[in-house]
DNA sequence: TTAACAAACTAACACTTGTTAGTTAACTCT
DNA sequence: AGAGTTAACTAACAAGTGTTAGTTTGTTAA
């Protein structure tokens, strides 16, 4: 017998095999990352042999893409509804910080493709790099905005949005150790630190 | 005639060919990732054949191991002198800052290493998570007693700890693209931004 | 019942990987 | 001049790489 009917909870949906491959590619990606995982290794954890993969999926590359063109697609989209909400930068901010928490909780592993794994797209790498940079430019802009409207202190705007992007990208390598935070609650809590810093 | 020559400048010293090797994988790690870099890429970035590396190192593990280590031991001892330096913890936090910036400046390739490609060591895996978590946890008692004596504000210690050090972690991807910048001033900058935050 | 499909399998290929063995040429020191 | 050392070379190997071709088997739709 080749075929298990996995017993599916109602609540439940079933994942295609594809997404399934995805998954679990993500998982292993982010342990080794992309170039140290073996077709092999993915097929292994799913309990097939390698060349079964290719039922699903077109190839190792493809599977990068989608995890990595995805999430930056998400951001951007985010980043976008952000820009045209009529608030002001410091709560602007805020949202980016809770964009960025929800995404990262909702797709743990892929962030650790889209941080580390990015160099090793191929047809997609121009695109991967636009959508980074605009990304930036965009917090950038809130930044100086709020410098321009006394929001936020006088100070190099660079390192403002270096101080703020790294912390919020090295997000992934942090919530899996908390399960136990909110996420409502690590929004506010990371929002202070981020703003109003550690001095009493 | 197969040895070249090269003019010595008299300020540079020379460095033996086993630290241009590491140097070299350094960047090259950098770029794409331990597992991405073959011995192969390694020798042509240094005009030569793979096998001759082999003449000065003794595995490629070898060389992943001596740019992990020797910094992860940098840090520990940066670390120590701190503990032992008598300021108040907001002045300990700064010192920690200017840790990071000066090694990070004299050695921005390996810190790539450090944190993607310690998963890839093999002996000394232990002993380099060993180091980490020690200094992570001078860190944490840094904050936890600047808490206790009202220098840093009383919130969730850990959040500002994963905040603080994302930011020091990350330096290695930013520092290159700003040659301009004074390491001591960067250190003042910084400083101010993660401790005071933005917020006006 | 049977045709079509989905998803697994085995076997194989061409290429790349880290590494070893043995050799050779140029410099250094006596 | 000769011995020793350093650092390059060529050639090769065994293991592992992504991927393809062709086949088999259970499930689904007509």
């Amino acid at each position: 017998m080749k075929h298990v009917n996995y017993y599916l909870a109602a609540s439940m949906k079933k994942l295609s095999r594809k997404q399934e491959i995805i998954n679990v590619a993500s998982k292993l990606f982010k342990e080794k990352g992309y170039s140290a995982v073996t077709m092999r290794d993915i097929a292994k954890s799913m309990g097939i042999k390698a060349a079964s993969l290719y039922n699903h999926i077109n190839s190792k590359q493809e599977i990068l893409t989608y995890i990595i063109i995805s999430l930056a697609e998400e951001f951007t989209q985010g980043m976008s509804s952000i820009k045209l909400s009529n608030k002001n930068s410091i709560e602007k901010l805020k949202q980016i910080v809770s964009l960025h928490i929800n995404i990262t909780i909702n797709n743990t592993n892929g962030m650790a493709s889209l941080n580390n794994d990015w160099m090793h797209l191929k047809d997609q790498k121009d695109y991967y790099l636009t959508l980074r940079v605009n990304y930036e430019n965009s917090f950038r802009n809130i930044i100086n905005k709020g410098i321009k409207k006394k929001e936020i202190i006088n100070l190099n705007p660079d390192i403002m949005l270096f101080s703020i992007l790294s912390t919020l990208r090295s997000l992934y390598l942090w919530i899996p150790k908390k399960e136990d935070l909110d996420p409502n609650e690590l929004a506010t809590s990371l929002s202070n630190v981020l703003l109003n810093g550690i001095n009493r």
